[in-house]
DNA sequence: CGATATGTTGATGTAATTCAACCGCAGTGG
DNA sequence: CCACTGCGGTTGAATTACATCAACATATCG
């Protein structure tokens, strides 16, 4: 019924690139698919740790992930982090660096990774051409301000439990997207990780995930989780809420 | 040296809606600024407390503050909201309606404001025509990415009192680069939206306050504050990291 | 003017952090 | 081969920053 989950790496979100199916499903016609294509380039394989690009790094390209897993992180001067986002197959990353033609965060490939290079400037001169294309790119700049202020929401006034189950429910849905099974997947990220892009220590993060799974809403063994009752995690969100 | 601040609202932005000056500051012809402002309409007067949009609404327009000040949050389902921002004169409204045609927060007017309405399909064929017009564009939703990117990470990782002087610091220097004094002007907001805005309740918010003004940093009064040194304030943000 | 909003401050409660001990595992090297 | 080490993860105990509850003060507005 679901692809399987690999081991080690996601199946690719895409055939050249796949800009077309996941990540810009846009009306074009095979002419304007292929011009599309052209602008993009395979950008290589990154090995697991290795990092696509570093804060202040000049920015000339988005990046498509064809298969594997990144997160994004801030770091401020005086040494704190905080993860701004887990990217998974079929996702578009490095949206942040248009401002200023320079990245403002780091983004590290958490598993083996491969990813296809779009010269920024090249698909501005193509969107003037195709309404679509255009429009699909707003849409995608619109749709990351909007994910960003719901995290705002969650680290705003949500308490721990929440905030994972947030979050598990959040993954769930992204992995069904990918075609995969929304109820068991492999965490890619470390409890430190989690705890940063939900503002928690760690150790808080692993008492909250033992605390799910006592209440057998989920089961977790190292990184595999199974989700064993999504309305039970839905519900568990909004609870004694403040 | 600087403008007064008037106590009701601020100055306008702009001439004719001047989105040239601060919203849109491109690199123009006289013609194609015409094309530019032939787009816009005057979208009228918003009192105290209205409403601009509210979630839900349906998105055609993004929105240039000619003078005023607004907020915007988004609520969930069990009725936690959050303040997604604080918007001032020169400042564009709306982005977040882009991804699915439909506004997902509120924009509340904080005090009496103008604002400007740029028909958004309009701009959309406008900045197909005039690069420089679409590279902006692209720049002001790549700018709200990265400003709500670092509240993620105000939200986080710092503690009370970094998250008020942090917001202080950003307001003062938004009011700086509207012409306005960076060490004297009002919050036009009450402390439970600031708190909101912080993830903090407003009692905290009082008592943040109150700390830094008797430790010398802040001096304020009622909603009036000034900024008695700069410098202190900035070293507040970090101490005690965790 | 009184009524309602907003703001301050104190006392108390609590969720999350901090600090620390411990386990399992993978990689390393004697 | 097995001790040694480092890393990721879990769990307990003590601490703390903030929330909550409550009383009161001040400002705003019809």
């Amino acid at each position: 019924m679901h692809k399987p989950v690999p081991g080690n790496s996601l199946k690719p979100a895409c055939s050249t690139c796949n800009l077309r199916k996941l990540c810009l499903p846009v009306n074009l016609n095979s002419v304007e698919i292929t011009r599309l294509d052209n602008l993009i380039s395979r950008k290589g394989v990154y090995r697991q740790g290795s990092i696509l690009y570093r804060s202040g790094d000049k920015f000339q390209a988005l990046y498509a992930i064809r298969t594997g897993f990144f997160k994004t992180q801030i770091l401020n001067e005086d040494g704190r982090e905080q993860a701004t986002g887990f990217q998974m197959a079929g996702e578009i990353i490095g949206l942040d660096g248009i401002n200023s033609d320079a990245h403002t965060c780091d983004a590290v490939a958490l598993e083996d990774s491969e990813v296809c290079e779009i010269p920024f400037s090249k698909l501005e001169d193509l969107s003037r051409e195709l309404p679509s294309l255009q429009r699909h790119l707003h849409r995608i700049l619109s749709r990351e301000i909007v994910r960003d202020q719901n995290i705002m929401l969650l680290l705003g006034s949500m308490r721990a439990e929440e905030r994972l189950a947030t979050f598990l429910l959040n993954l769930s849905q992204r992995f069904a997207e990918g075609g995969y099974s929304p109820t068991s997947f492999q965490l890619r990220m470390t409890r430190q990780e989690i705890g940063s892009y939900l503002g928690l220590r760690l150790e808080t993060v692993s008492r909250a995930l033992s605390h799910l799974q006592d209440s057998k809403l989920i089961h977790m063994r190292n990184r595999s989780l199974e989700i064993l009752c999504m309305s039970g995690l839905q519900a568990c969100i909004g609870k004694r809420a403040r």
